[in-house]
RNA sequence: GACCGUGUAGCUCAAUCGGUAGAGCAACUGACUUUUAAUCAGUAGGUCGUGGGUUCAAGUCCCACCGCGGUCACCA
């Protein structure tokens, strides 16, 4: 018999991954190659099992077949082992009657996730297992990780979705639901081309400028270019540019958009998007289209149409119900909005059903709001949503019928959002007009606004065609339609948080550093000071981190106002700052306020504003600290008592910070206002 | 971001009032040649997420931090 793995119960074997690096060099010593380069695979478990479907338990054939892939279990010593491929699983039955002792002696190197590839016959056993009767046994990978427990798999989510690979290995579901995605893709694309003669295209990632939805974009730099970029939240300006320049009547992209939000069980921050444009369409065809779309994928896929998903059950047959989004609302309050044209009188309504709204919200965006509150999660069958007011719909062409409304409808499912459509705004001189209100939306701080793209006008200057747009969460679709519980069960790489090593926890930044060393350099290329009316408001800012946890509203102002103090007083960001002198009626000056915001939130604790201050030195950026030990004495017994503290025995009080706002924000971004 | 929960062997989970960290599967040694989560006997395997604190004594109590999940808020 040639060489197994050592039989040695006082090595450390009982090591998973040592014991199966000593198998690996098993296969070796027996002439196997533990990563082969190939196997004349001639079958699939699957397939096998579909062609043999009728093969009576306890029969023998004679039919040759060559199989591979990966151990999943392994009983009587080896003699049935489970062999699973991408297609199924096939049993593998090893008896000393038709493999010779060589044979037999691999079989001591196999474990539990190990690739191997089998020869033999056909039969079913008399307990009606279709099998293998394997006559040779060869190793093909060998498996270094031991496989997560049999019986009930990988159940830690976190781990499911950090190794995709071990999940796909062992949880069937998993395999299932990814693959049915693919396929819905898939179909997605055919209908597409096949029913509305589109003709995909891909359009930009990396966005100038932000726009075609209301989001939060990621920002990224060119180095070459000198320039931001944004991740783009939508591809819809580009592809109604593809319109305008007559490259076809129906174009369509499926692809990823990238939205800094929230992360939840139906927000992923990197989602697929599928969006098409087709010209002498309106959103009545739109609508067409999502319906079309939803049973052809239903039907080809799943073969269909009712759906469980989240506790309720969803028919996607039919002819699907439309109605506007004032009726639902008036149906579920009673309000109808149509009946109110003042936008005050709509936010007293609004108040009265106790849904929150901004104090100057437009007409369209109190109907929304209470939409959004009362009316959507009841919209469980497919809808249609119709006549989105004008004041949420900044691309959308106004109705037809009605100046307060848009063209827009969405589908609704589950109570979600699954489809958004329009008829697309043609007229470049309200488009302009509706850039302008996003503008002053943006400046009035809201981030999610879209950005003037001038080009976009221009584009529409030369002459979009009446075009019907509509766009999809691909994701979504796919929840509802695989009955998932959660966006990350339909992405093969959820995002998560990446893995922080412990040394990279603890703070290794230089405090000692002192930002008074700042490069007169860069000082000098930021010496704007003076012509502050040139300067954007938002490009710099001070903050001021206070301890949450003094509860003495004294000792909060007066640590905030030293550490201010302190900042404005002795830092070589001096040449960054510019003051304003503001001057009353009466004539009295009122000089020196600083042109630049300042922005004051709260730490949880002490800890909290060390790692703040330690970021922020480490990116040169100004901060001057006031801890505890400054409110003792004078300042002798001050400099001695801090003299004495290191690490998290510093009690810090406040910070005072200067600096380009987006720097800040980097470092700050996850701290709220002091309120 | 807020609140609630959670983290113990490779995997799935226990551990009562604060008092010697256990089991099944996987692994290892052996038995067994028609099993189906195979079975039987034995062996080994632990920084109880990390760091502090309280205590004679901490997986357990306190504080901080890290990760994950759920709910809420924003969004598709």
């Amino acid at each position: 018999m040639t060489s197994s793995a050592p039989k040695d119960p006082t090595t450390a074997l009982t090591n998973p991954f040592e014991a199966r690096k000593a198998k690996l060099k098993g296969v070796i010593a027996q002439g196997g190659n533990p990563y082969a380069y190939t196997f004349p695979r001639d079958a699939r478990a699957g397939d096998l099992q579909a062609r043999y479907a009728d093969l009576a338990p306890g029969t023998e054939t004679q039919d040759k077949v060559a199989v591979a892939g990966r151990i999943m279990s392994m009983r009587n010593n080896g003699m049935f082992m489970d062999l699973m491929d991408a297609s199924g699983k096939v049993q593998i039955f090893c008896h000393k009657d038709t493999m010779s002792e060589a044979e037999l002696a691999k079989l001591d190197n196999f474990d539990l996730g190990d690739v191997i590839g089998v020869k033999g016959t056909i039969r079913r056993t008399p307990r009606g297992e279709l099998s293998v009767r394997a006559t040779s046994v060869e190793m093909l990978t060998k498996s270094l990780q031991p496989l997560p427990e049999k019986y009930h798999g990988l159940t830690d989510i976190e781990q499911r979705y950090r190794q995709r690979y071990v999940d796909l290995i062992v949880n069937e579901d998993s395999r299932n639901t990814l693959r049915k995605r693919s396929e819905i893709v898939s179909a997605i694309r055919t209908y597409l081309q096949s029913v509305w003669g589109g003709v995909e295209v891909e359009t930009p990632m990396l966005h100038p400028l932000v726009g075609g939805a209301a989001a939060k974009p990621f920002v990224t730099y060119h180095n070459t270019l000198d320039a931001n970029f944004y991740l783009r939240i939508a591809p819809e300006l580009y592809l109604k540019r593809l319109i305008v320049g007559g490259f076809a009547d129906c174009v369509f992209e499926i692809n990823r958009n990238f939205r800094n939000e929230g992360i939840s069980p139906r927000h992923n921050p990197e989602f697929t998007m599928v969006e098409l444009y087709k010209t002498y369409t309106d959103v009545n065809d739109m609508m067409d289209l999502t319906e079309g779309l939803v049973q052809y994928v239903a039907k080809n896929v799943f073969n269909k149409d009712e759906f469980e998903v989240g506790g309720h059950v969803v028919n996607v047959s039919g002819k699907w119900a439309r109605k506007s989004m004032c009726a639902l609302v008036q149906e579920k309050t009673g309000i109808d909005f149509m009946a109110i044209h003042d936008a005050g009188e709509a936010r007293a309504a609004v108040k009265k059903l106790g849904v929150h709204v901004e104090p100057n919200a437009k007409w369209g965006e109190c109907v929304a709001a209470v939409f959004e509150e009362k009316v959507e999660d009841t919209l469980i069958q497919p809808i249609h949503v119709t006549d989105f007011p004008l004041d949420i719909s900044p691309l959308a062409k106004p109705h037809r019928n009605n100046p307060r409304l848009t063209e827009r409808s969405e589908s609704f499912m589950r109570g979600w959002e699954v489809a958004n459509m329009f008829t697309e705004l043609n007229d470049p001189a309200d488009q302009r007009a509706r850039f302008e209100e996003q503008v002053k939306a943006r400046e009035a701080g809201n981030e999610e606004a879209a950005m003037y793209d001038e080009d976009y006008v221009t584009a529409l200057e030369y002459g979009l065609p009446p075009t019907g747009g509509w766009g999809m969460g691909v994701d979504r679709l796919c929840i509802i339609l695989t009955g998932s519980a959660n966006i990350r069960d339909v992405i093969n790489f959820p995002t998560l948080k990446p893995i922080k090593k412990a040394e990279e926890r603890t703070s290794s930044y230089d405090t000692s550093r002192s930002f008074a060393a700042k490069p007169a350099a860069v000082a000098a290329a930021h010496s704007q000071n003076g012509d502050w009316q040139t300067l954007d408001d938002d490009a710099r800012r001070f903050i001021i981190v206070v301890n949450e946890k003094i509860d003495n509203m004294g000792r909060v102002l007066n640590a905030a106002a030293h550490a201010m103090a302190g900042l404005v007083g002795q830092t070589a960001a001096g040449e960054d700052f510019a003051w304003v002198e503001y001057k009353d009626a009466d004539g009295s000056v009122h000089p020196s306020i600083s042109h630049y915001p300042t922005i004051i939130l709260k730490g949880k604790n002490s800890n909290q504003l060390a790692k703040v201050r330690a970021e922020a030195l480490a990116a040169g950026i100004p901060c001057v600290d006031f801890t505890d030990d400054m409110t003792l004495g004078k300042s002798k017994e001050q400099v001695a008592s801090l003299a004495t503290k290191k690490g998290e025995a510093v009690n810090y009080m406040a910070l005072a910070l200067f600096g380009d706002t987006p720097k800040l924000r980097a470092i700050t971004g996850k701290l709220s206002l002091y309120k």
